[in-house]
DNA sequence: CAACAAACCCCGATAAATGAGGAAATTACT
DNA sequence: AGTAATTTCCTCATTTATCGGGGTTTGTTG
């Protein structure tokens, strides 16, 4: 099984292929530390396997994981994330992927995941199984901000004022008063600080 | 060399415990996923070397390599973490540690400190020795804020108002609003999103 | 000692955001 | 076609933060 690794931690690299090393079937036939350098290096090897981290310089992961999807449907991915937030989690499910393991799995997790890909099946790691459960009771709770809205906290994020946003998507300040009102409610964060922990929590920024 | 390692993610972990298990002289004699943990095993175990993240939950990997200094002095200590800011850098190296790698950097890197300190020496990763140089170029940039900036600043991140500020630090609201502006100045974001990005940035939050 | 940085305090004017209410127009979904 | 959700816009009162000045006291250091 060729296997294209992706994470922008050179160390942590080096120690998955080390581990991987040990099992006969997997060859890591390739190492990347961003997203960019992930797309040229399938240019020119035919990979099985792509296992990559989320958050990347530059492209994120989850660019990664639509990009390669699209181009090359047939190669298996595996996320190995530090994410364990529902929605991030659902939304890179939503995407397609083989297999979603966390950092904070053991590595067996890991090698179970590529053996269950290999075989055609899908894996996910122990924890992410109990978050997807644990969602089940929770259906909203991915789907909390609009779209609009998540516009809207970006460009909060962005440092823009209320005012900026209002010119920049063409509606009244009013409007984003009320979306920003709406967006508190629902992050149930009182101060703008809040609300950017929130947004560095869940990846909008 | 009796080693333990401390990182939240037991994937790295498993991955440089596989690493460093090619190493006749290196052995691995504990792991743990937090600095508590981490104190726990030191107490019941022999240890050479102690290499850490910084970034762990609860306790801070700095504040782990404080104690483990004060309580056990001759154990050596390696950091290993993904941040590569000055101040951070220097706020760490300042505690005494043997040596400094980047997440970011290769195995060899870290199996280079690793004998380097077991030779009774300091390692830096090339990429920390370059901030470090850079530094000296700007030797302000790590006093930026006072500690008294630093202390509004935790609390701004805190999401107390001016108000609330003021009364936890006995002192007017006025002097908050003048820190506050200093620190505006000084970290040269205009907005509390940039400031809060900035304290991200430097660990503060 | 003089100079400087740090921490402290104050003011007035302005800008920005919040809270609490209501309401209409669009989409999306069944 | 009808309902729900989303997006849009509004007012008024109030709070909070910002900008740009002013100043004192204390402690450190060349």
């Amino acid at each position: 099984m060729k296997v294209l690794l992706v994470d922008d931690h050179a160390i942590l690299l080096d120690g998955i292929k080390s581990l991987l090393s040990q099992e006969a079937s997997i060859d890591v036939i390739g190492e990347a530390n961003s997203a960019e350098q992930a797309l040229e290096l399938l240019k020119t090897k035919a990979v099985d396997l792509l296992i990559t981290d989320f958050n990347l310089p530059g492209m994120d992961g989850l660019s990664l994981v639509r990009l390669v999807k699209k181009i090359s449907p047939n190669i298996k991915i595996i996320v190995l994330s530090m994410h364990d937030e529902t929605h991030l989690v659902k939304e890179i499910l939503r995407e397609g992927v083989e297999g979603y393991v966390l950092k904070n799995d053991s590595h067996i997790e890991l090698k179970l995941a590529i053996e269950y890909v290999r075989e055609g099946k899908i894996y996910l790691s122990n924890n992410i199984n109990r978050i997807i459960i644990n969602s089940l009771n929770f259906p909203d709770e991915d789907r909390l901000l609009t779209d609009r809205e998540r516009e809207i906290l970006k460009l909060i994020a962005k440092e823009y004022s209320n005012k900026d946003i209002a010119e920049q998507l063409f509606i009244s300040e009013r409007t984003v008063e009320t979306h920003r009102k709406n967006i508190f409610r629902k992050t149930k964060t009182g101060t703008l600080v809040g609300l950017i922990k929130f947004a560095y929590a869940n990846n909008l920024i």
